[in-house]
DNA sequence: CGATGCGGGGACAGCGTTTCCCGACCCCCA
DNA sequence: TGGGGGTCGGGAAACGCTGTCCCCGCATCG
């Protein structure tokens, strides 16, 4: 009735627990072929399941990585998350999935029981800029967490502690933004920064900065989630706006939505609002997600490669702890990954369609 | 420098490991307030985070929720894991992530890992159906977990074993068929069913048998993957086909696809094709994930009540294991959802647009 | 032929908690 | 004032496994 335990095994088997664990585990001392063969056997027939958590305690090391994400069911990171499960599983280890709904109270209540987990390592997507006044908390959990030899990798933006595989947000968006004004875009809206999540911030920044540099000022910035259902707030207010200020026929209003599910939400929205994307509105997103390329119209948008982050991401963290010797040459703390800009149909000017 | 330890707790504190350890944990003995007191702020100082293993281990009681899905990039899974997810965690537990890409084998590894991590309950989505010669492996483990105390509930459709909220794709797809021929369609091709996905061919079985009540048999039955991509190679061969077989005009070809993020992806490459849809093709799906309702055209599918079927799914993860008897009147062993058939612009015919 | 290795197996002490059991103390009632 | 019951804190044994140390026996070398 109660689950077999390697005692079980070792007592079919006729040898001592030592040397049970030693076959069943990759210890360094390999068992004589005999002796093994027969433990095999045994747990086997048993139907043996190690106990994880016996073995976390013993060897203080859990194989547990944790997982943080704002939202798993936004495909920007549930594209990451599929990858970095894979790449965790495929290393025999595992993931703990944590949601923050983008409130720092749930991210540190998550990093908080991810910690008592004995994680070996935290993978942070998407996250808040640590080090500020207000989320010390998290950056005492994390630097705690480090020095005690867990290994934090950030995701998306520069944490100020562990490594980080980071995207210029500001630049990527700068270069978008050029490239629309470029394109003949005159007439821009964007969405304001969210307190707490920079990330958003930086785009919204970079993007409004080429816009002042092109000597164009947006002429609405309004707040919404970063979710679908934030694209939908977004098209409404878009909506009114057009109302209001429908300026000339020929010059759709462009919309910067910092993030691909939230603009195509806004895609959805307007739709069904009556407004032409592209037309009368144009639109554009941050991310280059999958369903991004699937659009109708495709979605103009900053293409990351979200699965090479997610494996590097990984790979950072199932590196083992020992060489903690060189975090400068081979071992950057840092790595930058470039954001293409992807001119989709979402953003086309009547003339060039 | 390692982490502090309950025993620092106690001795920083001045008392014994077991009044430390009722302290802090929701012990049926409470101790006296005086006490409780300085061993809070003892834990407080020294910034005490309870090793979750260890307690693991003393309780039997690991906190951890497994959570099998077949592809956490598919919009179907991330919106039931979102909800799992954020559901364990208000209840204090966490959420072990895997993921089996449709791989009976690696179905069979992710569940071993979950076992050993001693997970209280199982939560399969979307899952093969188990029973089968094929599975057996699959289902002897689900046995042996269950007849230790774990709790196995099954997402989509039934398992043979723990409790499942199931969802009758056969009658769904069955009627969605009749509507679909009821609007007018009479052309159609159909998925094949995938060997170890009795849901996808279920969907596709009773699609199929809806069409042959009316008299109508489908002129296309290809197989591809039920992914984006697959959708794309889907709307290959559909391409493809028409090429062959154009028909009449003004009657279009209903392409039935068994999942949303299939149909997704499939609207996608038959727009790079050139192939309008609604027009000469239109494409109904399954599962009613929430990017189908901001798709253009809005995507005709079954809408199933994913966040309710998830917090479902949950909250019998969650029971506490003792009330073991009743399994027939208030404690169902199965329950079922509606899926409702919501017709979109995808499958418009001409006439009605 | 005796000493020295070495390979292979076993005993045992943890790993950090929980929980059972026991003893001490206090209060109340007789 | 003494005894009984109830409360509250501590000691110690698990929980299932790993890893260190030790021991035994055999082969090899001097």
């Amino acid at each position: 009735m109660p689950a077999v335990r390697l005692s079980d095994v070792a007592q079919d088997a006729g040898v001592s627990l030592a040397t049970a664990s030693r076959v069943l585990n990759g210890s360094t001392r390999v068992p004589g072929k005999a002796v093994a063969e027969k433990v095999q056997a045994s747990a086997e027939k048993l139907g043996y399941v190690a106990n994880a958590q016996a073995q976390a305690l013993a060897r203080s090391r859990s194989g547990l990585i944790g997982l943080v994400v704002h939202d798993i069911a936004d495909p920007y990171f549930s594209t990451i998350a599929r990858e970095v499960q894979q790449q965790v599983f495929a290393s025999q280890s595992q993931v703990l999935l944590t949601q923050t709904d983008r409130e720092l109270e749930t991210e540190i209540r998550a990093l908080r029981s991810l910690l008592a987990q004995q994680v070996d390592a935290l993978v942070l997507v998407g996250s808040h800029r640590y080090g500020t006044e207000s989320d010390a908390a998290i950056g005492a959990l994390l630097q705690g967490f480090e020095r005690n030899g867990g290994k934090v990798v950030g995701l998306g933006q520069s944490l100020g502690v562990g490594r980080t595989i980071v995207t210029d947000n500001a630049a990527a968006s700068h270069e978008l933004a050029t490239a629309l004004v470029v394109e003949g875009h005159r007439r821009f809206a964007v969405v304001e920064g969210i307190a707490g999540i920079p990330s958003a911030g930086d785009r919204t920044g970079g993007f409004v900065a080429a816009l002042t540099e092109a000597g164009i000022e947006p002429e609405l910035s309004t707040a919404a989630d970063l979710t679908r259902d934030g694209g939908h707030r977004l098209a409404e207010r878009i909506h009114d706006h057009l109302l209001t200020a429908p300026g000339p026929a020929d010059s759709p209003l462009c919309v910067f939505a910092p993030a691909d599910v939230m603009a195509l939400g806004a895609l959805g929205e307007l739709r069904r609002r009556g407004v032409e994307v592209p037309g009368q509105v144009s639109i554009a997103g941050f991310g280059g997600v999958p369903d991004a390329a699937d659009a109708n119209p495709t979605l103009t948008t900053i293409a990351l490669p979200l699965a090479e982050m997610a494996r590097q991401a990984v790979e950072w963290a199932l590196v083992s702890a020992a060489p903690e010797d060189t975090p400068s040459a081979d071992r950057p703390r840092e790595v930058h990954v470039r954001g293409d800009v992807m001119l989709g149909e979402s953003t086309a000017l009547s003339s060039a369609v």
